[in-house]
RNA sequence: GCGGGCGUGGCGAAAUGGUAGACGCGACAGACUUAAAAUCUGUUUUCCGCAAGGAAGUGCCGGUUCGAUCCCGGCCGCCCGCACCA
């Protein structure tokens, strides 16, 4: 005798007392409770289970949950319900990335308080959060927001500066001159500001950084280790770290009233082509000329107008202005004419290049516009030296060097590799430079003059300069009151107590600090909070026990920034002895999930000329024709993008799971499109959904539990039975491949034709009853409520969140008789059904023998013949 | 511009060297129903054919292979990233 569910259950013995549909709307908030009561989610610190940490991207407590947000979250409840029903001890925690812009935009316009509005926000989206039935540990939230979370991070900037990871240097920053405010980039629309309109300049500040760059070979290193990371994002990462390996090497003044100019370049092998010196704009050297002449100061400001973002630098003409200086080429003693050019960047290398237009298509675009000239001295393979030219298009590629011989160096004949160790070589001997390694990663700029976000823990003294507060005046908590944000500026600075205070090392009268930390270092450290808050600032024991995620999920817009940063602070953590992570690697697996996506609708411009868009609700169908409801307006539908809030093709997930439930809007985000591509959200596909579940709960309403329990084995299934059992273990095995892959949709396809199987099957046996509770185990993660009403229906014991994970019966994957193709010259002709171990030429004899085999081979000389058992075989004939 | 990815039925897709289109949506036909919904059965890549069967087919061109959606080269198209949004 099994032992009973936890709920009552009503025993079914005929189909004539009328079962009830399945209700979600019930049976989903009664689950919930029931897990909650028995704290099936929250994880245990000392479980002497094996560890496993779901993890999915913390959210910003906008206020809403938006679909987004489903499908993220649904793709680590699958992960974390099936490593526990694996026997894991997971650790599946939930928190408020809620520091940031959107609440101080909101103070703006409505001038309320950012602290207020953010917290609201928490509340409102835990509600629906909830509502969808994730296993999450509760226990655990947080948000960044919180004096016990930011003080903390306070701390951890403290100990980096202890250790040496924090510095600050005057950077640039979008500044408005109306609102008296720095912007974000985001902020500034066509050079001007998103609220003022004025026209954005570029100012100097004094910023705090965190010095990344310290880390700039692990953390490029470290990539190579993280296989169950997307190929994309460390390739990204890669990118961004940018390491290249050449020579920094000095061009010597012509003259005394020229100078000398440093200079760095991957490609030293291409010295001989060198016609001209590129200077950034930004070059102090350019900023010294600048200051007595006008026309390369007004340059410089149209330089300034372009952009700092490298794709507008790079497809912006190229332009430049020649200084008049000049400097000796090292190998020949040739002058070179020194230029300011817009397509060098002054944060790269040393902000000045050498030219050589034959062998880079910036440095040919250059030459082309200013007539320089363009000498090739690396010749393709193939190509002859008397007449080789290059005309439009750079070569970029491997080679032989020719036109590269003086009487300092010949380099004729090498190849380009050859040639780079060379002339480093020769550079490095005439004292001229080094080889040196660069990298395009910069510092992590972190202050934000802003209010809503982590006070830096500095305090500015005259006497003793920029002074650390000391860890016991912790922390340094932001002002509730006098914050308006309707003023231009940041509160914190007019603050009436805040900004005023004796230097903590001599006394006298000082000034806090009121910039903020960049929001991306709250998120850079909260997965080690999550696993264990005790301690300071988090306990190292539990985090290191916890840490690395095992699987962390989110969107692929932090491929880079969230993610780089993390892999920085963990590192930064363990050398301050905070965190034993001897690798660094917090993430170690990583998922980056596609978008929800749905039609956009409007319903023209109106009368400023603005496109109105209207919320898919509204529009109907009517005779083939789009209809919005409430204008009675014509519809036109637009693309289909990103659900947004500015085009409205937003769908409520609050709606959803009003209407059809949190399985169902769980089951329809997980359904049809592979996780990592975007899903089109339709009401079709909703439905779908719905009618699945129906589906499930009629197979269960038809099915006699009275005999057997839904973890029974039928061993001694035959016939029919024995056939549903096979179909039940390959599911089984797919879908489990499936979830273990993050191919979520090929799961579902695998339940898909389980349950079709068991629609079919009308015996009432032992067979029945294990395919229906391996059924059940495996929709648990997707439709969790559904699978405890069932499993409770069926029999089965205790709660299936706690349940077991199904074994696959090898035996049942093995087929006895295998059907092959048979194949001439590779096309499908026949195919035949053979005993699994049959030999070869068997198979080949039976293969010939097959009446369309041998009617096509009629007048034809057989070549060859390939059998592959099991698979194929393919007559070759002529 | 540089870097990366993707391209398969009406649609979402599956198959990563072995029967292309599993599974789902939609559509069509039928059953049940007064009717609709729900449910069930069947058809559904295109073309020829009553059928058996045949031909073409995974963006385009070429290559490797007995065999290519899959591997390689070139092209076309679309998408993403390129440093203060989170």
């Amino acid at each position: 005798m099994r032992s009973g569910p936890l709920l009552p259950r009503f025993t079914r013995h005929s189909k004539i007392a009328a079962m009830p549909t399945y209700n979600p709307s019930e049976t989903e908030p009664k689950w919930q409770s029931l897990w909650d009561d028995a704290n099936v989610f929250t994880a245990d610190d000392h479980s002497p289970k094996p560890k496993f940490y779901a993890l999915e991207m913390f959210p910003y407590p906008s206020g809403r949950i938006h679909m987004g947000h489903v499908r993220n979250y649904a793709m680590g409840d699958v992960v974390a319900r099936y490593k526990r029903a694996r026997g894991f001890e997971v650790l599946h925690p939930m928190g408020w990335d809620a520091f940031g812009m959107p609440a101080e935009n909101a103070a703006i316009a409505t001038g309320g308080h950012p602290k207020n509005w953010t917290y609201a926000n928490i509340e409102q989206m835990k509600g629906p959060m909830k509502r969808l039935g994730f296993a999450l540990d509760w226990s655990r939230e947080f948000a960044t927001c919180d004096v016990e979370y930011y003080t903390e991070q306070q701390r951890i900037f403290l100990k980096f500066w202890d250790k040496g990871l924090v510095y600050s240097k005057t950077a640039k920053v979008n500044w408005d001159p109306v609102d008296n405010t720095v912007l974000a980039n985001e902020q500034v629309i066509d050079g001007k500001g998103w609220r003022s309109g004025a026209v954005v300049e570029q100012r100097d500040m004094q910023q705090w950084f965190y010095k990344i760059t310290e880390y700039a070979e692990e953390l490029l290193k470290g990539l190579d280790t993280l296989d169950r990371w997307p190929e994309k994002v460390r390739t990204m990462q890669a990118n961004w770290i940018g390491k290249s390996e050449g020579l920094q090497m000095r061009f010597e003044a012509a003259s005394d009233s020229d100078a000398d100019i440093e200079t760095f370049t991957t490609r030293p092998d291409t010295l001989f082509g060198a016609s001209f010196i590129a200077l950034s704009s930004d070059h102090p050297l350019t900023k010294q000329l600048a200051e007595t002449r006008p026309a390369l100061d007004a340059f410089r400001a149209e330089c300034a107008k372009i952009g700092t973002s490298e794709e507008a630098i790079a497809l912006a003409p190229k332009l430049g202005i020649d200084t008049g200086l000049r400097v000796k080429h090292p190998f020949t003693g040739e002058t070179l004419p020194v230029w300011v050019a817009n397509f060098v960047l002054m944060g790269y290398g040393t902000g000045a290049v050498f030219g050589c237009p034959a062998h880079d298509q910036r440095d040919l675009d250059f030459a082309r516009k200013y007539d320089l000239s363009v000498t090739p001295v690396v010749l393709p393979d193939g190509e002859d030296a008397a007449t080789y030219t290059v005309e439009n298009d750079a070569y970029t590629g491997e080679g032989t060097l020719f036109h590269s011989a003086s009487e300092t160096i010949v380099l004729n004949g090498l190849s380009k590799d050859e040639g780079i160790s060379a002339a480093i070589s020769k550079i490095e001997e005439m004292g001229l430079g080094k080889g040196t390694t660069q990298y395009r990663l910069r510092d992590w700029g972190v202050s934000r003059q802003r209010y809503w976000g982590c006070p830096i823990p500095v305090i500015h003294c005259d006497d003793c300069g920029a002074v650390p507060v000391p860890e016991e005046q912790l922390p340094v908590e932001l002002p509730y009151d006098h914050i308006d944000l309707t003023i231009p500026g940041n509160p914190l600075d007019r603050h009436p107590t805040f900004k005023h205070i004796d230097c903590p090392k001599c006394g006298n009268a000082a000034t806090r600090e009121t910039d903020t930390l960049d929001t991306f270092g709250d998120s850079s450290w909260y997965f080690a909070r999550f696993a264990g808050p005790k301690g300071s600032p988090f306990d190292k024991a539990a985090a290191s026990a916890w840490l690395p995620v095992d699987q962390y999920v989110g969107g692929v817009e932090h491929a880079v920034l969230h993610l780089l940063y993390s892999r920085f602070f963990t590192r930064g953590l363990r050398d301050c002895g905070l965190l034993d992570l001897p690798n660094g690697e917090p993430f170690a697996g990583l998922f980056t999930q596609g978008m929800v996506t749905h039609a956009t609708y409007n319903i023209g411009k109106d009368a400023s000329g603005k496109m109105e868009w209207v919320v898919p609700a509204d529009v109907t169908d009517k005779d083939g024709k789009l209809i919005h409801m409430p204008t009675g307006k014509a519809v036109t539908q637009g693309d289909v993008i990103k659900m947004s809030k500015s085009k409205k093709n937003t769908v409520d997930p609050n709606d959803i799971i009003e209407t059809y439930g949190a399985d169902v809007a769980r089951w329809f985000v997980l359904s049809d499109s592979p996780p990592e591509r975007d899903v089109e959200w339709s009401e079709d596909g909703v439905r779908g959904a719905w009618n699945f579940q129906k589906k499930v709960w009629r197979i269960v309403e038809a099915t006699d539990a009275s005999e057997h329990a839904p973890t029974v084995l039928a061993t001694d299934a035959k016939g029919d039975a024995l056939a549903l059992r096979r179909s039940a273990h390959k599911a089984l095995e797919k879908l489990t491949v499936g979830i273990e892959a993050f191919r979520f949709n090929t799961s579902v396809a695998q339940i898909y034709e389980l349950t079709n199987a068991l629609l079919k099957y009308n015996g009432q046996d032992a067979a029945r009853m294990e395919a229906l509770g391996i059924l059940i185990r495996a929709i648990a993660p997707f439709m969790p409520h559904l699978a405890e009403e069932c499993w409770e229906q069926l029999g089965g014991v205790g709660l299936i969140a706690t349940a077991q994970w199904p074994d696959v019966d090898p035996a049942m994957l093995i087929e006895d008789e295998v059907v092959m193709p048979i194949q001439i010259n590779g096309k499908r002709r026949a195919e035949i059904s053979v005993a699994k171990d049959m030999p070869k030429d068997e198979i080949e004899a039976l293969a010939m023998a097959e009446p369309n085999i041998a009617k096509t081979l009629e007048g034809l000389t057989i070549r060859k013949v390939i059998v592959v058992p099991g698979r194929i075989v393919n007559i070759v004939a002529q």
